[in-house]
DNA sequence: CTTGGCACTCAGTGTCAGGGAGTGCCAGTG
DNA sequence: CACTGGCACTCCCTGACACTGAGTGCCAAG
């Protein structure tokens, strides 16, 4: 049993149908790759790795196309990581250094992702969790309505807008101002919030109930870390993944627009958080995405602190995704941490 | 000459165009509407209708489809605005008032466009430009960096990062914050931009530097304007236009990832900048969108400060599409207003 | 101005045959 | 035992062809 050619055999598979975009029979393959054997003999392999659920053929006589699990396979040991070329290198480092704010990295984060890997990209902003509190404004906006802003370490803004139980009175939010940032000013967010917690008691009761709304908005922005949001770029690319591909192309905007679902895809990252992870087609087990795969990757400094990722159909370039993704998440990740 | 009768029968041809997605013959109209007169005489307007170049066929012996001209006459002249009904109106303004900060109105606003218009939405963020500042901050990153951040009166925020010439000392920086919003709080945008310019020399020469780079950077935010933002929603509803317009749906992608684009087309807006402007197919003259119109509204409160609007298929249903931007517009200022 | 009649055009559909690519199987060979 | 060449078979794709149906333009008559 030439269990290696076999492999070799799949690997040609998937690279050629990746490549060609056409279910790939045993005459074509022996002819663009040096087997050294016939295509009766590659056929006798395909039809051994089509037992074991590796490639299917979409009907009978036609060439075999890799499944799930092929493209798998192929992704855990067969694909050789590609290394970035030096220009690519520097052109990645050079157009991320140009960011003027957070906002702007993620932009161009996002960017630069879909315009080198031509598909669709997501980028989560940074969240809050390991993060410092550096400064809480309130802010009257006349009547009842205060609105509370929240500046972490990061430089990530959190806003919120809060009902005071009466009229607002700016001598009590200058103070009240004053004592939250005493409280929580420099602090790492969780403790900033547990001493918030307290603070209500410490104040003249008659304006408790304020104090107790504004630390309550503040402490859902801290705690719960809702709104955690994600950026997309090159959804345009989706229509250029081929008239194969049309169909599905509904679901997978709709999946897009659910922002809940591509959290949950940038969140279900590897052991090693920094390490590329890579779910293909039906892994992922989101039925609007089935024929989609997804390349997904941990950013952020020493702690890892968010998720970017690829998007792309299961017929994608493995290795070069992989690779692009991998030193797209190492930049930024040095970029924010200097 | 039944100039009278002829319109009847652009209209009836663009609703039941509308409607069938199927180009209309004079057979099938005089069946589905009661004109009175027979499929000859209708075939006669219809020729008429043609040759003032109000409606085409896409190939001999087919139905009559209407051109961008034929939508425009009967925008124009022929559409009956539809009121919105109690319950949709109770609809909007209950889910808009939900939200609990900016930002959460323009995403409620977005996604609830979307969801009434079955289209393609834009929301733009509220402009700075007749706001006021409400606070500025100034926040040492380490080394000679520091975040500048800006709140708006409306509760909007700019952030910038700033290269100091020497390392940041943090009692300079308290200093020259308390300066900066002397001269800034509470003032319009372009006031406080226009004191900012002369500050630099009313302070200590050894920190004159560090000042103008902070000026100069909350000056461009102020001024420029820059990074207006865009939120989008409803990009699934491309996929549901149908499949005559699957192959426009690639380069629509396209424009809608340029957001300078959709600037642009929120920017133009009609005369009285809170009345609903249309533009139809190739009218806002980008090559991308031929096949789409772009329904809009400004929406903002005394002054608009920002625009919104709807893009579909030139075959779309104006007065509801119309009647719908028009009451959710409404609706947001009010609530921005409030 | 309207009408019914008539000839004409053309997209869409269904059928059919031929070509091509690919497969599985089998008997033979080193 | 692995590999090979040969062969029959399956099924997609394409082009040709005819047919149908919807729609048109024109015209002579009411």
């Amino acid at each position: 049993m030439s269990d290696e050619r076999r492999l070799a055999v799949l690997r040609a598979i998937v690279e050629d149908y990746v490549h060609t975009r056409e279910p790939v029979g045993s005459k074509a393959l022996v002819e663009r790759h040096p087997f050294g054997v016939s295509s009766a003999t590659i056929r006798h392999d395909m039809a051994v790795l089509e037992d074991e659920g590796l490639i299917v053929q979409p009907h009978t006589s036609a060439g075999r196309v890799p499944t799930d699990a092929g493209y798998r396979l192929f992704v855990d040991r067969l694909a050789e990581v590609r290394a970035m070329s030096q220009p690519e290198r520097k052109a990645i480092s050079g157009f991320l250094s140009g960011a003027v704010d957070l906002d702007d990295v993620v932009d161009r984060t996002v960017r630069l992702l879909a315009s080198l890997t031509r598909q669709v990209t997501v980028v989560q902003y940074p969240s809050l969790s390991r993060s410092t509190v550096r400064h809480v404004e309130l802010v009257p906006l006349g009547g009842r309505r205060v609105l509370v802003v929240l500046i972490a370490g990061t430089g990530r803004v959190e806003q919120r807008i809060v009902e005071a139980p009466g009229e607002v009175d700016e001598n009590v939010l200058s103070d009240v101002r004053a004592r939250v940032n005493v409280e929580s000013a420099g602090r790492q967010l969780t403790e900033a919030s547990a001493r918030l917690q307290a603070l209500p008691d410490q104040l003249d009761p008659a304006h408790r109930d304020l104090v107790r709304a504004v630390v309550r908005a503040l402490d859902e922005a801290l705690v719960e870390e809702r709104e955690e949001r994600v950026v997309l770029a090159g959804a345009a690319n989706l229509a250029r993944f081929g008239p194969d591909f049309a169909s599905s192309i509904g679901p997978v905007l709709d999946a897009l627009e659910e922002h809940v679902v591509l959290l949950r895809l940038l969140g279900e990252l590897s052991v090693d958080r920094t390490a590329v992870a890579v779910r293909i087609g039906s892994e992922h087990g989101h039925e609007g995405l089935r024929s989609t795969s997804v390349v997904t990757s941990g950013y952020g400094g020493a702690d890892v602190v968010a998720g970017l990722g690829v998007l792309g159909p299961t017929r994608m370039d493995y290795p070069t995704t992989m690779a692009t993704v991998r030193a797209v998440a190492s930049y930024v990740s040095r970029l924010l941490d200097g």
